[in-house]
DNA sequence: CGGTATCCTCCCGGATACTG
DNA sequence: CAGTATCCGGGAGGATACCG
């Protein structure tokens, strides 16, 4: 197994191509909240199509982040809601929310130094 | 400010944009190990195309977590370096690794149930 | 050696219309 | 309500050739 192999099958990488997804991160954070239906997740994150959503939600069910009830009722409702598994992830999140938090600032600066390459900071 | 543009724009998304990239955290870990010459990167990252290298690293430059320096030399001589920035995004893939190696059995036996509706587990 | 420049393909993801 | 089906455009990213 050669690196490219290793780098694309080890755990970081299966993990990091759902965290990196756009809409998972916000899905999991919309359901630690608690319970929602299609709809209200539909509404809450704005912008997202029936489309990607319904993508986003199997992906998340597919690994056993968040769980998924049918009610038998007319009409339908159906619930979401993070597994336990899906909860433990929370804590990685807020990991990542803090870190974004800390160091924003300095990345936000890096990057307009390296935007405007001749200007000075002060004297 | 409404939630989509909230959602895009928070650092956590920034920083999701960045971490989630395929070949930035890549780099980031092999930068780990000291500072690397483009050639090594690129061959160390097995599968990398030059233009994804330059690209990644020049993003990871931009924000700051990654040094570029330019040694005056016949054949040029070019090294990259984690920044303190950079290095400090170390804990934060770390916190991922860990997560991952902890979870990635729960992970795959659930996509195996997933795919496999009809099996069951033992009796 | 350390990249750019160019082309080209694939597929992600948005919009929309429709259905059980 | 909770999706599915279909179409479509744009951009990410690979391969390759070339340059300072």
């Amino acid at each position: 197994m050669d690196a490219s192999a290793y780098a694309r099958n080890c755990p970081s990488r299966q993990i990091l191509d759902r965290i990196g997804d756009t809409w998972s991160v916000l899905v999991v954070m919309m359901l630690a909240d608690g319970p929602q239906r299609y709809t209200a997740l539909s509404r809450r994150i704005e912008g997202v199509s029936p489309k990607m959503l319904t993508q986003t939600l199997r992906g998340l069910e597919r690994d056993g982040l968040i769980g998924r009830t049918v009610h038998a009722e007319v009409p339908p409702r159906v619930d979401y809601e993070l597994t336990t598994l899906g909860r433990s992830l929370l804590s990685l999140v807020g990991a990542l929310e803090n870190w974004a938090e800390t160091h924003i600032d300095d990345v936000q600066a890096a990057r307009e130094a390296y935007d405007n390459p001749g200007v000075k900071i002060s004297a």
